[in-house]
DNA sequence: AGAACATGTTAGCCAAAGCTAACATTCTAA
DNA sequence: TTAGAATGTTAGCTTTGGCTAACATGTTCT
């Protein structure tokens, strides 16, 4: 199987990703926000973003239209099943990229470089990094 | 300076980044293609980049505008100055990440995989992965 | 209870980067 | 040299995910 250049974006068409980036960005932040204060409202969501809450409100329809969330307006905002799942999962690649760069020694916007690097992996690299991580931290900084 | 979260999106606005990631993408192809056969045409770029034409003419006509290249209608794309350093940066940083994953062992859609995450990475990460990467090379991989 | 404030929603705008359909130009070869 | 094929361009549509302005709803305090 020949592998080929495409865009980007070409790359989100080709393979009919399921999840933009935008919605893992938003989803992760529930569950981040959900482990702590379980009242998660479009105002604290919009802060945490720094995002403008209508952008919140339009994503927040889309979510529940997609079912990774349970909302009715005004309300509160509550994962579902399959948004937690997946939340889970998404906060699990934050954190193994997050290891990963600081156990590089990068110092300088680690946050901003995690949050673009967890959209771009999929699983068989993130695999790797984690594996990679665990035995730099084991075998080599230690020395 | 306390770090915080936004969106991907977010991130390009605040940062107003100056190249997208398509225009990234674009110049790349356009450096590789110039070094085979310096008659780079709007078809060649295209099929290279896996896009319809119109995309490509219209892409073309903004990195002109941004003095990337130099094109005029039914011509042929030349990088200017600008456009050749861009591009042969780009290019490394698609070799730093493309040995990189290969040497983590990555099998599946490294191509892809690399695609991605070269436009997440900036030039701090990239160094560091680019040390790492001659690090397990020279110490690691050979025992 | 009602005023004022906080929060949320709607409508409508914008840019990026794709696409198709229709049209224009250039090249090739009879 | 002119017809047809190949290539390139234009116009205009689509989706995503931001934004602001204006409006709606809820909450709180006197």
């Amino acid at each position: 199987m020949k592998e080929e250049f495409y865009t980007l974006k070409g790359y989100k068409i080709k393979n009919e990703e399921i999840l933009s980036s935008s919605m893992e960005d938003y989803i992760e932040m529930i569950y981040r926000l959900s482990q702590k204060s379980d009242q998660v409202r479009v105002r604290e969501l919009s802060l945490a973003l720094n995002v403008q809450p209508p952008s919140t409100t339009k994503m927040i329809k889309r979510l529940a239209k997609e079912n990774y969330v349970i909302y009715e307006r005004y309300g509160c905002i509550k994962l579902t099943e399959k948004g937690r799942d997946i939340g889970s999962k998404l906060l699990e690649r934050h954190r193994i990229i997050f290891d990963f760069l600081e156990c590089l020694g990068v110092k300088e916007n680690i946050l901003e470089q995690t949050e673009k690097i967890e959209h771009a992996v999929n699983d068989e690299v993130l695999e790797k990094i984690n594996e990679l991580t665990k035995f730099l931290k084991d075998e080599i900084l230690p020395f």
